[in-house]
This record gives structure tokens, C-alpha cells and sequence, in this order.
DNA sequence: AAAAATGAGTCAAACTGCTTGACCGAAATT
DNA sequence: AATTTCGGTCAAGCAGTTTGACTCATTTTT
């Protein structure tokens, strides 16, 4: 068992989350990759699939790039029938971004293959460790515990 | 408590992995950027932590990226006087790499800096979840527990 | 002893991805 | 009617990476 004072696993803990990490993020990399695809397209998908019919700007705010960065792979992403952008009804100079068949389908591939490496990660540490991990993870990104 | 079968709450997970990795590294990029360090750096000065006297070939192993790409950024932290570069005394050819008594000082804030992050994180998650968490980033990290 | 291989380092060209700044057109707001 | 906003584009510049070729000193192999 670590000890939180040790400098020397003090290291190994931040090597294991910085590997966790790595490790999580391989398979989509290299599934996207194959496609010709980044890790920019993967969190464009990724907030696609959050909130469905955002707006371009919107997106901007949750990548945090200038629009000159998100142009290029969101263009690819459309002229590869990935996404749609469709005009809003409401505010003509608005696109609402979502999903075609197939760029759904390809978010849920890269979800799935993370759930997966997940879920054998869960069955390996044993039940219990998952609700400390998704507790930390959650008090990591936010500050705060939720209940 | 999420269920891994939603795939919105497949998200929320994933999100708050992202965003809690995200967290672990901000402090430490800021530190290093006031400096004009990067991340880059930063892996650097890990490795030398973990294996003082490593020569350049292992550093290089390590990381994983090209001679000239680890060149400008290992030649600015002797330049800094935060590494030292000393020829190993088996073989000349080598150079040893070590912190400075001022790197070494810099190794020691940064982590710091992500240990006390990591103690928030604990405390408001409870003990319990720590272990728990240390073994899912095992387990991720190696795709085997560690006992 | 000579030849080959290794460790470290450099120079160069190319490519990617990102930035800021400027600008446009269409549509909405004031 | 004037101004602002949203989406998009063009341009220049910068940082970081890659591959390839080459040098130099030293060690290993033959």
C-alpha cells in the first residue's frame, strides 16, 4: 500500500493516473487515427453527443480554441458525413450541430471501447474501488463531492 | 450513483475523468509556464526524479519522442541550471542527468503542488475512496492490480 | 590495430496545429 | 438605419514535432 508521504510514491500514484490516463485514451486515438481523424475531432464528438443541436459557438466555449482551430476538423467532420449543420429555426445565423447515422454510430464505438477498458478495469480493482474512483475523479474535476 | 449501462451517464464518467486530469496538471503547467516551461519539461524533470543519472538514451525511451525533439528542452533546463550533465565515468560517451540543487527544489514544488491537489480530492471523497481509486489507475495503467 | 557500432548532439527541411488580426456576409438587435 | 452577433475565411507567424543526414568522441567487435 502507498504512502501519500513518500516521495517516491508520491510519484508512482501520479505515474498510475498519468498511465490510466494514457491507457484511456489510446484506443479511441488509434480508432480515430485509422480514420485520419485527432483528439480534436473526439472531443468535438464528444460534446456533439452531450448536448446535441449545440451551436457552433457554444462548442467553441467548451473546447476552449480560437474558431480558426475548430474550423479545419469540423469541416472534415461534416464533408466526411460524420456531422450535420443545420441552420436554426429560431436564429437563421445559427448552426446546430449534430449527428448523422454514421457519425453516431462511430461516437458510440469510441464510448464503447472506453466503457470496455472501464469495466475491466473495475473487475480487476474489485467493486468497491469504483465508487472511490468516480468520488475522486469527481472531487478532481470540480472541487466538490456529488452525492 | 451513475450506471455504466446509461450512455449519458457513460459520458458524465468519462467527462469527469478528462476534467479531473485536466485539474491534476493545471497547476503545475501554470508553475512551469511562468518560467517559459512546458509539459515537456515537466516529463523531463519526472524522469530524472524517478531515475536520478539516467542517461539521455533512457530519458529518451521514456518519453518516447525523437533526439531533437527532447534537444531544446533538456538544453534549456541545463541552461537554467535546474539539470546538471555529467559524463558517467563507465563510459564516457554518457552523460548523466541530475537535478541541480535548484531542480531539485523545482521537482519538489510541483509535486507538491499535485499531492496537496490529490489530499483535497481524498478528504472530500473520503478515505475509503482513495484506495480505491489508486487501484482502478492501476488497473488501468497495467491492466493488472498491484497488491 | 583497424573497422564497426554507439551515445550525444547538431543542422535542415517539412508538416501540423495552434495563435492573433483582419475581414466578409447574412441575420438579428438596438 | 446603425450596430452587433454568428459563422466562416484568408493570412502571417510561432511552437513543436518528425525524418534524414551528418559530426565527434568513445567503446566494442573483428
Amino acid at each position: 500500500m502507498p504512502d501519500l508521504k513518500k516521495s517516491t510514491d508520491q510519484r508512482q500514484i501520479m505515474e498510475s493516473f498519468f498511465l490510466g490516463y494514457q491507457a484511456f485514451t489510446a484506443k479511441p486515438d488509434e480508432m480515430l487515427a485509422r480514420r485520419g481523424l485527432s483528439r480534436v475531432h473526439h472531443r468535438i464528438l464528444f460534446f456533439i453527443a452531450s448536448y446535441p443541436d449545440l451551436s457552433v459557438k457554444e462548442l467553441l466555449g467548451y473546447l476552449g480554441v480560437s474558431k480558426q482551430a475548430l474550423n479545419t476538423p469540423l469541416r472534415q467532420l461534416v464533408e466526411m458525413h460524420l456531422v450535420e449543420s443545420r441552420t436554426a429555426d429560431d436564429d437563421k445565423r445559427k448552426r446546430m450541430l449534430r449527428f448523422t447515422a454514421e457519425g453516431a454510430k462511430l461516437e458510440q464505438a469510441l464510448r464503447r471501447e472506453q466503457v470496455r477498458l472501464l469495466e475491466r478495469a473495475f473487475k480487476l480493482a474489485g467493486e468497491d474501488a469504483v465508487n472511490g474512483w468516480l468520488a475522486v475523479n469527481q472531487s478532481l474535476a470540480t472541487g466538490t463531492t456529488r452525492k
